[in-house]
DNA sequence: GAGTGGTGGTGAATCGTTTCAACGACCGCT
DNA sequence: AGCGGTCGTTGAAACGATTCACCACCACTC
């Protein structure tokens, strides 16, 4: 079953040739005579010789690899992000090793040591902590680095984000325009740069209305999934004066809020207004269809990608660029007042109706 | 800022000692000199030297990476079996390189290129063909292979699956234990094995109870996303009888259909009844509480990288195994016929209710 | 004082590929 | 015949880490 591996050597003695032949067969395959060619991929095709990546980046230096650090690929944000870059180092011939810090710093820390064993060509990274060291010293030694979905605070480096402040004053300015007096956000933890920023936007939003910013209401929560916008949603119900809006740092916790309210009988939009963040596809398909702040999240990895492989293959003139992205708000039932005014199925499909008639 | 890269080499000499004393601090550290041992450690510090994986891989024959291939990251199916697979690989001080094949028969091909070619210890894979020719070259040549989520024909391999052709009977058996008559299957492209199995489940399931399965109506999609599922529903709609219920091969078409029906008047469960697949976490979240039938995705990753590695790493004596989890059916809402009779909302928040009263 | 054993360290060979200076064969030209 | 120029191929030297046979040294023992 297991045969003994087989190298370039081997194919050169069956075809014949010497190894720096078989090595231009592969590389340069033009420089070859058509006969000794043809006979070097027979051997190669009879002896299924595959090339060994190892000794090919041992001799080039460097690897044909670029590393991805994210904080969740169970975010539907980041797997969008991820298929941006896959996109990207795909047309340059590169390959992705997606890693999954967890938000933990330790595994962020592994992770980076592993690529860096690796001699990935860089690193796209969402990184954990404000603290940039790590990835200083990284950046020293030669491993080009991309901030992802976070702003570089010099040009020392390139980043590609989206404008957080904005997207939260987005959605702030948009639930007092509905007229609510009670805010709440529901975000955390604070040391994720995402959060605060949005954050920081919806207390703009407040100011700029003439509110008073120490109204708004925070929650913070231990991380940006399901589970934890549940809890927020329990904490919320016990809150005085209850709060008639929610704006959520992204769309899992406002899921989760949607759920535990929704449970406890709280009625949404009616009773309570959700704006989400990220507007990842399941927004619309939720319970009540969440309004949300959108992100250009593939444009966001392929953008990334594209600034670190010209980075890791420019000869040296790389310019540093921070590019930011403007987000949009997408206003969905959750946070619209008009609701239940009007008509809940706008088109009854008769035939349906006609097929199983409502049991009330 | 580019520092030309320090080896073992340069490491040695600042320390005043052979390279392969440095080999030995970084490998078996017990067996060298404390002094020695201090004095290396320093150099390497101070010279910021980081291993060369290439270079070890190269020596030692295969690298210290398992690949990963999934028809589609975006499915938190797959996100959570990946996640597995993650802590598996994790224990055992592995790297996971993640490949996407999006049900391409050439994408896939090309990254199984590229894991052989990175000598990578072992494959996982949830192929995307039924022909398994390709894998059995790899293996012929020395790569461990495990399929994932697929049940391997013969012996001579790995495989985790979850029983599909049950999962399918629980869902349809359930279905028609609500009294429904007139059922679809929506699902494909039937070329997936799991669409095919489920299928099956679903048509033994009718013959149990003793209905003709020709009397499910098939309807066949492109993918198995949610926009595949609303042009299921749209196709759905026009067919006569229209069916009361609809089981879907995975969440994602489910949610879809579930999104398209509503959009269209169709009222869930009481025109129609959904039953999903996976029991993703936004099944839950749905607009309306999906039916699903869940599978162990945790465990099905965790438990085929512990296959791959062990396989990778025993002494030859490995034995082949086929695992298969059975799947378990969620009852919720959308396939619930009491719903309705019953009031939405069992426990209604008074102090909710009084912050703002329902306009209506 | 020759042998034995243990400790700590050395240095060269090795993994598989790429690259490049060098070489032989052949051709055409003077 | 001699020279210069292509063309195709060769062979050996890298790349960086690991491994292993071997050596130097010291401490003991009989």
């Amino acid at each position: 079953m297991n045969r003994p591996p087989v190298s370039i050597r081997d194919v050169a003695s069956m075809a014949g040739v010497s190894v720096g032949t078989v090595s231009n067969v592969l590389n340069r395959p033009d420089i070859v005579a058509d006969v000794t060619r043809r006979r070097v991929l027979d051997a190669i095709r009879d002896l299924g010789f595959v090339r060994n990546e190892s000794a090919r980046h041992l001799r080039a230096g460097h690897s044909r690899t670029i590393g991805l650090v994210v904080l969740d690929v169970a975010n539907p944000f980041f797997t969008d992000v991820a298929r941006g870059v896959e996109d990207s180092a795909n047309d340059a011939g590169l390959a992705v090793i997606l890693c999954n810090s967890d938000d933990d710093p330790a595994k962020e820390s592994r992770y980076l040591d592993l690529l860096e064993e690796q001699r990935v060509q860089g690193i796209l990274i969402t990184p954990v902590t404000t603290t940039t060291h790590r990835l200083e010293h990284l950046r020293e030694r030669g491993t080009p680095i991309v901030l992802l979905d976070r702003r570089a605070t010099d040009d020392t480096q390139c980043s590609v984000a989206v404008n957080d402040v904005l997207g939260g004053e987005l959605a702030v300015r948009h639930l007092l325009a509905q007229g609510h007096k009670h805010l709440a956000f529901v975000g955390g933890p604070f040391t994720i740069r995402q959060v605060q920023e949005r954050q920081q936007g919806a207390l703009q939003a407040m100011r700029a209305a003439g509110r008073d910013p120490g109204e708004l209401h925070i929650v913070e929560t231990s991380a940006l999934n399901v589970a934890a916008g549940r809890d927020a949603a329990a904490r919320l119900a016990g809150a005085m004066p209850r709060p008639t809006a929610v704006f959520c740092a992204n769309d899992l916790l406002a899921l989760g809020v949607l759920q535990e309210m929704t449970r406890r009988g709280v009625r949404i939009p009616h009773d309570v207004a959700i704006v989400g963040y990220d507007d990842i596809d399941f927004a619309a398909a939720a319970a009540v269809p969440l309004t949300s702040v959108r992100q250009p999240r593939h444009l966001l990895g392929r953008t990334a990608a594209e600034l670190l492989i010209e980075e890791a293959t420019e000869d040296s003139s790389h310019q540093h660029r921070q590019v930011v992205f403007d987000p949009e708000l997408v206003v969905r039932d959750s946070s619209d007042r008009t609701i239940g005014r009007r008509p809940r199925h706008r088109r009854p499909s008769p035939e349906g109706a006609a097929a199983t008639p409502h049991p009330a």
